[in-house]
DNA sequence: TGTAATCCCTAGTAAGTTGATAGGATTAAT
DNA sequence: ATTAATCCTATCAACTTACTAGGGATTACA
């Protein structure tokens, strides 16, 4: 299940992406129009910034904004900051990894198995969407 | 991320599958061989049994058993059952549908686009996988 | 008929995660 | 100065997970 911090993040940049004024958009105009908790997005979005998707202005008429491109934010790297692994198991996660405590030999594991499976599917789809795409 | 309940369920289902022989294979064994703390390998495959994958036999040389083709055995259903929904969100879920509190219309939420397509593409992976190919 | 082996069932529980909220410090425009 | 915004830390209730405990019921076999 994607958390709702997952869920808010992504509905926060679409929001900033789609916002056409130069000027950097408010936590509380985007809470209130998406209906996210304004205290619990304040948060989000600092993580957004520290981690380089966001750039802020402090003080009256402050906010946030977009420092790169939308076509340049790809979904697997929000996801990846916001939500942790995109693996559905961590011995199959790419910047994740861990071994199994119960498996002897990770190839002989058909849960393994079945796992890059998904995990190469669900990873096409996130890189081939970028923020661009969420907001067009 | 895959809970352990599910993992090891796959787990046990698949060293059902390979037991070449036809009696009954053990919650003891099982667990054993696959490290799999043997209270809670009982409640999951109590689980199985009752939603129809596996049969079972009480008593001494009892245990459980497939009741259908290995290649009938489809990973989306045993998901279903051990994992819950497979969509990440429950707005782009099959059988656990729910509308999000925070969507007006959620043809316009870019989370639920992208969901959509990652869903699409884990379902495909999860239909074309069944007990036999991990066991094979 | 007794006993050991096995599945069946219900309850409980410690540890961790999630989804917030509270309260203020800091910064900037007017 | 005042106001409006981000920034930061701490806290917390509710929920979920991954078990564990304790036994009951059933069956094979001596």
């Amino acid at each position: 299940m994607l958390s709702k911090k997952t869920k808010y993040g992504l509905k926060a940049l679409t929001y900033i992406a789609k916002s056409d004024s130069d000027a950097p958009v408010q936590v509380g105009e985007i809470a209130k129009s998406e209906k996210i908790p304004q205290k619990f997005l304040e948060s989000i979005l600092l993580t957004l910034r520290k981690s380089g998707f966001l750039g802020s202005k402090k003080g009256k008429h402050g906010g946030y904004y977009l420092i790169k491109e939308t076509s340049e934010i790809k979904m697997t790297d929000v996801l990846r900051v916001l939500e942790g692994p995109i693996a559905m198991v961590p011995c199959v996660s790419l910047n994740f990894y861990e071994k199994c405590d119960d498996c002897l030999d990770e190839h002989e594991c058909s849960v393994h198995k079945l796992m890059i499976q998904v995990r190469d599917n669900t990873l096409k789809v996130l890189r081939d969407n970028t923020l661009e795409d969420l907001a067009g």
